[in-house]
DNA sequence: ATCATGGATGACAGCGCTGTCATTCGTCAA
DNA sequence: TTGACGAATGACAGCGCTGTCATCCATGAT
């Protein structure tokens, strides 16, 4: 059995009648090779269909075109739109992703770090802020840009893309208070430390207005859905039946709570106000439209891209600079109570 | 500014008192090395924090442990699902994945297809079986398993594992014929192959039926999304108001057609019938709860990963080896209109 | 006691590319 | 005309690992 070898930079040279190197320099900095060569090669390329060996590169020059991604989750929406603005701002540029999921497990994350590091990475992104302190660790001393997301918050490792999840949800309790609503609570889902710290805003909110009385809040660790919307909502109507709001973790137990509401008869926004957090496009679309706290996911992962190709280009921003992309409360009719 | 080398193979060797190449074997082939010399080996690692360096095992030994995976979209979530599933099937094996994202385009895809198989592959996973010319003989002289997923069809590459969008389609016209649902629309976004192949099952089962008089269809090729199910609803019902059920292309849009019809208060399931594509965990939280063909897209990929992980341990299947995962019909309320 | 056997280990070279010099050549100022 | 300079190009070695073969030694059969 033959083994066909891969065409090689060398074959290339060969052809474009100039040396390897030339042809090394032609493909990683065209402008340092004449016009003539460059033509030459250009053409080799094409007529051999040559394909560069990244593991070589990698070897040879101690850096690869990979930038690692390390997240909780693939499934969770939010982190879709993430990799979506990833893979976009990844547009007309040499670099590739290699994808993390943790599950949630810091000491997963760690380990990922580790072994991404050690790949040498073009850049590294994180999602939230809270790495164990080895995986810090690791990450302080990288070598490459390290960008963060998700979250702003203290103590940035290198560069930071993200908005305050604890003023969002705050301001999205606080337009439930707005709207006269008298008893909100709180759902919540696969509570990471992104919506502890929402959970902490809707606390702190309910606390400043003089409602903090009882503690309206239903949690559960299990991954959020909008089933899971339906079970805590009526959970929580069961226990606490005086609520007259919620303010969900996400959109998918906004959806359910939606739902439910509808099978119990229960009006919206006149009896139960509903607010979502992240405003994923369905909620303008249900009926009653829903009002959410907006995020921009997409350009969450885009602008940390970006960031790291401003960095490798030399005119990066510095070490502890950070993007705060911000929210947006978008009122809908779910809120839309008359005020009492 | 000193450079901390990494450490190598060598290190970890010194330190053990072997040879470099004994090392190497205790980590790819333990059974190798003897217990003795495999127990000096793991503790040097551990002492030295040595991770080892893909980029030089892949240049000297021409494989790699990464599955490159190929799908059209990262936001659309049938394919987060595939790949929850890809993910939790690389568990406790060394593979890595590596994902591009054609935007459905053939030129894209080839690309691709290109680049991946020049890093040599552990293996290769492609949505579809409608790849270019192009890349298909590309794929067929890969020399790593090749699984093409969501779809089984005919002249498989290498491995299938995926449904007849075809019959799955054309099981859930039936479904709204056989409940007495006489005007049934198939409503379509992003018309991908699978996509048409479901619109080839709507239209022949309503040909079957003798039903096939108008053409009562309305596609996009906009990427689905609730609001869209919406407003394809609307152009559906102004443009032919007769309809009495729709097909939706998948739940997004059937999630759209429900918020529009409850809207217009059109009463479903009497008035309209509601027929959703995947099953989507949101469907039977839906008031009313949304009939839908399930299909298993976490299976797909997990089945896919473990097509190739029993290949690379030699008790693969053959060439042409197809897993057809099915579909089911789930039905609920959305479609329980008393037969007339 | 001797030899064949096989398990354990090692030496060597090279995978395809790039960093670091060194070299060549044309151009321009003096 | 000469020397200095920079642009273009090339030679060399080596990145860290593994394929291939060779070597060593204990074991059991003869």
């Amino acid at each position: 059995m033959e083994k066909t070898r891969k065409t090689t930079l060398s074959d290339v040279a060969a052809l474009a009648d100039v040396s390897p190197i030339t042809v090394s320099r032609a493909l990683r900095d065209p402008e340092k090779v004449s016009p003539d060569a460059r033509a030459r090669i250009t053409l080799a390329i094409a007529q051999l269909g040559y394909v560069p060996n990244p593991a070589a590169r990698a070897l040879a020059s101690g850096r690869t075109d990979v930038v690692g991604v390390i997240i909780p989750s693939v499934s969770n929406n939010v982190f879709a739109d993430v990799m979506r603005g990833i893979y976009d701002g990844l547009q007309d540029s040499p670099l590739g992703v290699q994808l993390g999921t943790t599950r949630y497990a810091p000491s997963t994350e760690e380990q990922l770090v580790r072994v991404f590091l050690s790949q040498q990475p073009a850049g590294l992104i994180v999602a939230g802020h809270d790495q164990s302190p080895g995986a810090r660790a690791l990450l302080e001393r990288a070598d490459c840009p390290v960008v963060q997301i998700m979250e702003v918050g203290p103590q940035p490792i290198d560069l930071v893309v993200g908005l305050s999840h604890y003023q969002a949800a705050r301001d999205g309790a606080q337009h439930l208070l707005d709207r006269g609503y008298r008893a909100p609570a709180f759902l919540g889902a696969q509570m990471d430390p992104r919506s502890q710290r929402r959970l902490a805003g809707f606390r702190d909110c309910l606390i400043a207005a003089g409602l903090g009385g009882d503690d309206p809040v239903v949690t559960t660790p299990e991954p959020s859905s909008v089933s899971l919307g339906c079970r805590l909502f009526a959970d929580l109507i069961a226990t606490r039946p005086q609520t007259d709001a919620v303010l969900c973790n996400n959109d998918d137990l906004a959806l359910g709570v939606l739902f439910e509401a509808q099978r119990r008869n229960i009006r919206i926004p006149d009896r139960l106000g509903i607010c979502g957090f992240n405003d994923h496009e369905m909620m303008s679309a249900a009926e009653p439209p829903l009002t959410s706290v907006a995020t921009d996911r997409y350009e969450m992962g885009r602008a940390a891209i970006l960031q790291i190709r401003d960095r490798l280009a030399g005119k990066g921003q510095p070490r502890g600079h950070a993007i705060d992309l911000g929210y947006r409360l978008v009122p809908r009719r779910s809120t839309a109570r008359v005020t009492a």
